[in-house]
DNA sequence: GTCTATACCGAGATAGAC
DNA sequence: GTCTATCTCGGTATAGAC
């Protein structure tokens, strides 16, 4: 049989789930390089090698389309930094979580493109992602800054400060890249390098008794 | 003479700088908001009380608009950072000039929004916006770091690192207000304390012998 | 310089054959 | 489920009267 025969066979060429995860990953992309508005269902679907009338079909609209891409972002993040580290506490772990979320952040700078194309303007989409993802987010990260610090870890640093050099110091370094590429040389660290950085500036301990390190 | 009659006096009624001064105030506030591609010439018009072809009449486009705006942006933020600083040096200038880039990124978010929407994806506006602006003054940051290092003051910062605190960590907290907000009322601070909080980061005194101090 | 009218294009969503 | 064709809307830019 040198090539299948009939409309089921072309038909299996792309299994149902597929389509689905490579408008995802189209989306993802479009969404976190040029915005939602700017972002077009016809250069989405054509980068999933589709055509623009299968997003609606798989999707209800382009904003239902926009969240179920966040929302599968921030499910893989949660993945990323929920293993191994169930049940511990303490310095470590805000450590290797910090770490963790910088490194996601690394190889999926769409997450943080998204989130600060959309902190700008007011919108539906920004009332939906603060309180569907960022707000509870922030809430833990707060309780663990809190807990760490009546320990006696970490800088002097609020809750909120510790929110903005993770995310607004630490991550956004990947998110704007494109811009930071063409501002020198100087600018382009390894990812080692950004969390040595972020941790520093929380008074955070750097590779000291490492106990949840990652796979390099 | 109760009002001025025939269309002179009609067009009496707005000085012609005026109109592009307000057409430029307009685009600043979209553009900052939307994005570039988001933004339209339509709305803009409309908020400066004119009609959508009055832009392509003023400047050649939309974008040349996108640029007088932004290069005014800048022009404005180099007078207010310029102003009584003439010759002086050291610490107190650097600390001065990270203070007053701070106070005026809060009175016009524009600026770090339009920067920050530009970031994730390359363009021509981009290159631009890098080559024109933000290049020369990072060279003038890193300059002016680098001599207060030698000087001993300072904490043990890159010039590089020094730049993601000030606009990253300090002036996008003005940048993304409309983010913060949905937060919590915790990242709703003064601008004083922004400028401590980013002083401290850098290692710098924050209103010790204070020689260059703003007009609160 | 400013207006109306419009040309031209690309957007998202839908209809209906297959 | 996927395709083509198309609807409707909004975008920027331009033409030409005033």
């Amino acid at each position: 049989m040198e090539r299948p025969t009939g409309t089921a066979a072309v038909r299996a060429r792309r299994p149902p789930a597929t389509l689905r995860r490579a408008l995802l990953d189209a989306a993802e992309l479009e969404f976190a390089t040029h915005g939602f508005d700017a972002a077009s269902t016809r250069s989405i679907a054509e980068r999933a090698g589709a055509h623009q009338p299968q997003i609606n079909y798989h999707f209800s609209s382009k904003e239902q389309l926009w969240r179920d891409a966040v929302d599968r972002l921030f499910a893989e993040l949660d993945a990323a930094l929920v293993v191994g580290l169930t049940g511990a506490e303490g310095v470590p772990v805000f450590a290797a979580v910090v770490e963790r979320f910088l490194r996601f952040s690394a190889v999926r700078p769409a997450l943080n493109r998204i989130i600060n194309l959309e902190a700008t303007a007011p919108s539906p989409r920004l009332d939906w992602l603060v309180e569907t993802h960022l707000a509870p987010r922030f809430d833990q990260v707060a309780g663990g800054w809190i807990a760490l610090r009546m320990a006696g870890a970490g800088a002097e640093l609020t809750p909120e400060e510790v929110w903005a050099i993770i995310t607004s110091f630490g991550a956004l370094h990947f998110a704007n890249a494109p811009m930071l590429a063409r501002l020198g040389d100087g600018h382009a660290v390894t990812v080692d390098q950004q969390v040595e950085r972020t941790l520093r500036l929380l008074g955070l301990p750097t590779r000291t008794g490492e106990k949840f390190g990652h796979g390099d």
